[in-house]
DNA sequence: ATGCATGAGTT
DNA sequence: ACTCATGCATA
């Protein structure tokens, strides 16, 4: 029926989402790590299958990686201004000293995805400048000076933690008092930047979590240290992506050095209560969100099986008969996408295989 | 933890 | 119009 759709006002919502004074809300979780098996079911699951479905991680980092995107968050979405977060994405200065070493996966063993060597060059994208041009009416980077070369502007923004007491660019991820938990391989002693490999990414991850939680921090609580410390803001979301291995290679390598250095600050104050205030304001322009109903997901799921990449036409047709707007079912193949190319897709094993294509040449739906 | 959504940058 | 990075809202 009518999804909602109607309220494009919804000013309000929940006040205080993400906020952490005792901290302990989302890793209460029953995770499964399938972690470990990540690696071999894709080992396995390379040959072919039956499914047309290609989900190379590699896709767009193949060879050459300069890397088109990579602080282009753009959270201009919402001209209101933000008293908790202020985003100032540009400031980041974390230039990687990494002299190019063309080093790919030690292990020859997972060509699957991750293993694949992305850009190691860390052209950082410049200022989103562009963003600016947009139209903001509002003086959201007036002040946003992001001098993150020399000090931070932590002015309205609570200091974090550990931000107060200046950074120490010594000082080691590792060294945090107690970390061999992982029973494995912990990193060796790759300070922080080069390329990390799946496997290397796949360990901080895991120890980021457990080390955020020891500490007593939410994803939230480390997506806006972030944000105050380097002027990246992230949200709960793509904190709780990261740990759980959920984005592209390529993105996980961005955010690896963030997370490495909040580990660092987070773990050297040595007890901060540091109650982090974070009014969430809410906007009112987003579209509320769909709710696809199940009986019309497992057509959908149906036609993207057939064909993940559904021609305008078919899309429309498709959105006709399942009484959707077209967009909603755009964006559904979108991010139906998206999410086949992620790392683990936990419950279910994305052994697609490759499609036989080299040219460009997708499979054309004649469905309609 | 995840589903649907937005937007910059590409193709 | 697509991909990719990201996040609000929600389960």
């Amino acid at each position: 029926m009518a999804t909602a759709a109607s309220n494009p006002y919804s000013l309000l919502g929940s006040g205080s989402l993400a906020h952490a004074d005792g901290a302990g809300m989302q890793q209460g979780s029953p995770f499964r790590n399938p972690q470990k098996l990540l690696q071999s079911e894709y080992l396995q699951g390379v040959p072919g299958n039956g499914h047309p479905l290609g989900h190379h991680w590699v896709t767009s980092l193949s060879d050459s990686g300069p890397w088109p995107s990579a602080l282009a968050g753009g959270p201009l979405e919402q001209p209101d201004v933000k008293p908790g977060r202020e985003d100032l994405q540009l400031g980041a200065i974390i230039h990687h000293r990494s002299p190019h070493v063309s080093h790919h996966s030690p292990h020859a063993n997972h060509p699957s995805a991750w293993g694949a060597s992305p850009a190691h060059s860390a052209s950082l994208a410049p200022p989103a400048a562009a963003a600016a041009a947009a139209g903001q009416p509002l003086n959201v980077y007036s002040q946003a000076g992001f001098a993150v070369g020399g000090m931070l502007e932590h002015g309205g923004l609570t200091p974090p933690p550990a931000a107060a007491q200046g950074l120490h660019p010594g000082l080691r991820g590792e060294g945090g008092g107690e970390h061999g938990e992982l029973g494995g391989h912990h990193c060796q002693d790759h300070s922080d930047e080069e390329t990390p490999t799946s496997d290397e990414l796949e360990q901080f991850a895991k120890q980021f979590k457990q080390r955020r939680i020891k500490l007593g921090f939410t994803q939230a609580d480390v997506g806006l240290a972030l944000g105050t410390l380097y002027g990246n803001v992230f949200s709960q979301t793509t904190i709780c992506r990261f740990e759980a291995l959920q984005l592209s290679f390529k993105n996980m390598c961005k955010l690896k050095p963030l997370l490495n250095k909040w580990l660092e600050e987070a773990d050297s104050s040595t007890g901060s209560p540091t109650s982090i205030d974070k009014i969430a304001a809410q906007g009112r322009k987003r579209k509320k969100r769909t709710s696809i109903e199940v009986s019309v997901k497992g057509v959908l799921e149906t036609h993207f099986l057939k064909c993940p990449k559904p021609a305008a036409q078919e899309i429309s047709s498709l959105a006709d008969s399942l009484q959707l707007e077209k967009e909603v079912v755009r964006v559904w193949f979108c991010n139906r996408r998206q999410k086949e190319k992620r790392m683990t897709p936990p419950g279910e094993q994305p052994q697609h295989d490759v499609y036989s294509h080299g040219v460009k040449t997708d499979t054309a739906c004649h469905d309609l």
